[in-house]
DNA sequence: ACCTGAACACCGTTCAAGT
DNA sequence: ACCTGAACACCGTTCAAGT
């Protein structure tokens, strides 16, 4: 019943904030975060909050931010770590996208929400493009090497792109079909594939 | 400043609930959807909704469940009037959906939302599955007419969904990279027929 | 600069009571 | 069966005041 003590000075309350948020959105849903809950278990007042985000929507919007900013990293250090042909990095950064996606559910919900604020909306559109110029980065390494058809990077890219995000976005709000789940990416990426071979002799 | 009179019964308050609910989803987004708001507009009680909505979610999930319902309706409609070329008919469908989600944004974010009572997701996965069967169904018939590669039709046709719904999904949320507006869906619906196209020779 | 505490106008949900 | 009105426990946001 007893509150918790209130330290005046808080290290990062910002950072905490953040961290806390992703824990109830994730365990909870986004229906269950409330500012109000929020500072109540890191012990500071309610009103605390508003120094560091200027309503809820903003903490929503450095959430979204911030997952695409890992979920960046995630792209790049997997590829790091895997062999150079067009297949095999693909299918490494697909796997790696929807196990992103399955992960944290909710926080890609969060990511491509429609309800952001004009201004912060800029800013996460633009990280949502970063982490798609990933994708179209690969398609153009593909293409150098000979295994992606030729064609303006960009828009051989953007089917990959919406196919892989298609399938991510379905996994993480559980709406596959169920026959998916046996060899549902492995389908798609086989898809991929078939639509970004180079063509065999025409032209 | 005076509230509404109030009639006592309401010809149908449920549906009155939904169709406003919708109006000022789209209007105002989902942040500004509450009960007691709606209730007031429509002139009864805030009690009175919880007669036929036993919370806001089982609103939001009937919200989602109707827009499933007229997003096959759609198609059904769209497949009327095209002719019979599997290439023609995966073009009308593609734009249909996407117009839908960017005509219905938040209902479309609403509809794929990963939150929603376990009841009711239920409910809500088998109407996304007889829409995603919509397109398998398309496929079966490009597969009949020697316009689709051999195959199990579903594991043909949930590459062809997850592409147009991770298309239609970034459009309505804003976050497609610019330069899609362009040729983006065109792109898309070429890279699937050249993935969809029945292989040359082999085999 | 950062936080508190009180205040305001809202919520969703429940429930006895009315017709 | 369907709705009202009051009540309860919560919200988000603002703002003077404190350190």
């Amino acid at each position: 019943m007893q509150t918790r003590p209130r330290r005046y000075h808080h290290g990062d309350l910002r950072a905490a904030l953040l961290t806390r948020a992703e824990q109830t959105l994730r365990e909870k849903g986004p229906a269950a975060l409330s500012l109000r809950e929020l500072a109540r278990d890191i012990g500071v007042s309610h009103a605390a909050p508003s120094r560091h985000f200027k309503d809820k929507q903003a903490l929503l919007d450095a959430l979204a931010l911030n997952g695409f900013e890992r979920l960046g990293e995630l792209m790049t250090e997997c590829q790091a770590r895997v062999g150079e042909s067009f297949a095999e990095r693909l299918d490494a950064m697909a796997r790696a996208y929807v196990g992103f996606a399955t992960a944290n559910a909710a926080l890609l919900d969060l990511m491509y929400s429609v309800k952001h604020n004009p201004e912060a909306s800029q800013e996460l559109r633009s990280a949502a493009q970063r982490w798609s110029e990933q994708i179209v980065q690969l398609i153009g390494e593909g293409q150098r090497r000979g295994e992606v058809r030729q064609g303006p990077v960009e828009r051989v890219g953007l089917p990959v792109f919406t196919t892989l995000h298609g399938y991510a976005s379905l996994a993480a709000s559980g709406m596959l079909p169920p026959e998916a789940t046996e060899h549902g990416l492995d389908d798609v990426i086989a898809s991929i594939l078939r639509g970004c071979a180079p063509e065999p002799a025409s032209s």
